[in-house]
DNA sequence: TATTTCATCTGACTAAAGTCAGAGAATGCT
DNA sequence: AGCATTCTCTGACTTTAGTCAGATGAAATA
């Protein structure tokens, strides 16, 4: 059903907005070259690895572009100064000029495409391509287990502590660094690499109860179901790993996360830690 | 503000849903061959130079595509009996096994991309992706003046009168062959090369009046603005021939239109023809 | 009926995209 | 310190895609 909504909007989309691409062409640029030099726009100072990744493209072909696009002196690539593997790529003021043509042309494109929409459609055709964005976006979502330590992690801990500083009425101080947490287990979702939400688990007690830690969504992605996916792999993750029960805490401040957690089944119960922060208590057996 | 989002749409898309066409390749055929198949199946027994406008490929690489198709024993093409120069080509039982593996390909794509999300999600993506659809493919319809006589005018008018006939309660004749209207324009709006509304305006008296015809909007196309549009169309189209008033008739079942005409500033008048079906008669000054 | 126009095809190309093996430098791991 | 791994790059391809100029046969048109 919606497979079938879907491949037809696939059709209807590769024949009429897939046009925004060839906006690309008439640069006297080959397409992908384009595409290259509006993806280094977009991402400035990125390594060639993770426009690679981005364009999927062969490690020798993106090479064979970067040079053409550096003899057009259009982009600079230097050492990355942290790990002299890596290169990083920029525009140059050239490039940029460049890389706003693209952005023109695309514009103009986009602009064209919609004018015979009237005021009205154009709202409802923007509503419905938000609503679309967002939901395509969080279904390719990958959730995996990370290292506490890896970069990502990280970044997504101190992502939410920032956040958890920014809300809470007194700030939140995290202490000291991280203290090893013995059969812990954390899971960060990505999104193009991104971290985009983030959760972990840990045994408490021995009496078969894990409690979930860190749970941290992208403040562009709420809205998008993350949490309780996160929220419903962590619980699965605990129960493979024999646990029959999940605690976990919050702040009184952060309502729609205690929301979410009473819909995903959870119930309050008395306060089990010291944790200063924390100021509603939940468990759910599994 | 639109165009951001379509053209943020546009990245998310090539990048997420884009790969349904991946699922063409891995089947020992370049991607441009496998997408030319699963027209042919989808449309069985076009023309080649229907499959030229559709995919907007050169004739010579199309005809190459086309051999290599057939010489692998999955397309045949033979001369159109109507008229000679043209060829149809349709599938043989292989190409319909080549064909079914595509859509399964494809459809298990759509289901992987879906997966993650929840039911509600899923409703909604697929409302999204519908709205989008239509808006996107109204967007793209073109409006051209056409000869009453064309064969996609025809077309229309044949709809038109069948649609009539099914509606009216008492049935509707055209009457004998189409009298020629000396100074009338027709307007043919055409998606895809398939028509999907139509009308026409002629001058009815010498004091400045046109009046607008066989305002016809395909049933999948209801909706999308499609009458309005082709209404705005032919207004212009008829202050620009210096007429400075337009009238209609139409029967009063045909709710939907009426409330249209209502909405773009028409009102009613009395009888102006003795038309046995219209019920219904309206201005407009231009 | 002569001449345009149309639909399709072949030949002879060029350009773009994609593949694979391997080299060289930097870093990570034990 | 030694070995494996990572990142980027070059070289030497093959395959796809796209272009252009006709040729041929079939309709449409004057």
């Amino acid at each position: 059903m919606l497979t079938d909504v879907l491949r037809r909007f696939n059709r209807t989309y590769t024949q009429r907005i897939g046009v925004l691409d060839d906006s690309f062409l008439g640069t006297g640029r080959p397409l992908a070259v384009s595409r290259l030099l509006f993806e280094v726009g977009e991402t400035p100072g990125t390594t060639v690895r993770a426009l690679r990744d981005r364009l999927d493209l062969d490690s020798g072909q993106l090479s064979r572009m970067l040079r053409r696009l550096e003899a057009d002196g259009l982009v600079t690539t230097v050492p990355d100064e942290t790990d002299r593997r890596r290169r990083l790529v920029r525009l140059t003021p050239t490039g940029q000029d460049a890389y706003d043509d693209l952005e023109h042309r695309s514009e103009r494109r986009a602009v064209e495409l919609v004018a015979p929409l009237t005021g009205r459609q154009q709202e409802r055709l923007a509503d419905a391509l938000r609503t679309a964005d967002i939901l395509v976006r969080a279904a390719t979502v990958r959730l995996e287990e990370v290292a506490s330590d890896a970069p990502v992690a990280r970044e997504a801990t101190r992502r939410y502590f920032a956040e958890l500083d920014a809300r809470l009425p007194a700030g939140f101080d995290p202490g000291g660094p991280d203290a090893p947490e013995p059969g812990a287990t954390y899971v960060i979702a990505t999104s193009g690499g991104e971290p985009v939400a983030y959760g972990g688990i840990r045994p408490v007690l021995d009496d078969g109860t894990a409690e979930i830690k860190r749970m941290w969504v992208h403040g562009d992605w709420r809205g998008a179901g993350l949490g309780g996916r996160m929220l419903r792999h962590l619980e699965a993750l605990a129960a493979g790993q024999g646990h029959r029960r999940v605690v976990l805490d919050t702040n009184g401040t952060l309502l729609e996360a205690i929301a979410m957690y009473e819909r995903a089944g959870y119930t309050r119960i008395a306060r089990y830690n010291d944790n200063p922060y924390a100021e509603a208590f939940f468990e759910k057996p599994l």
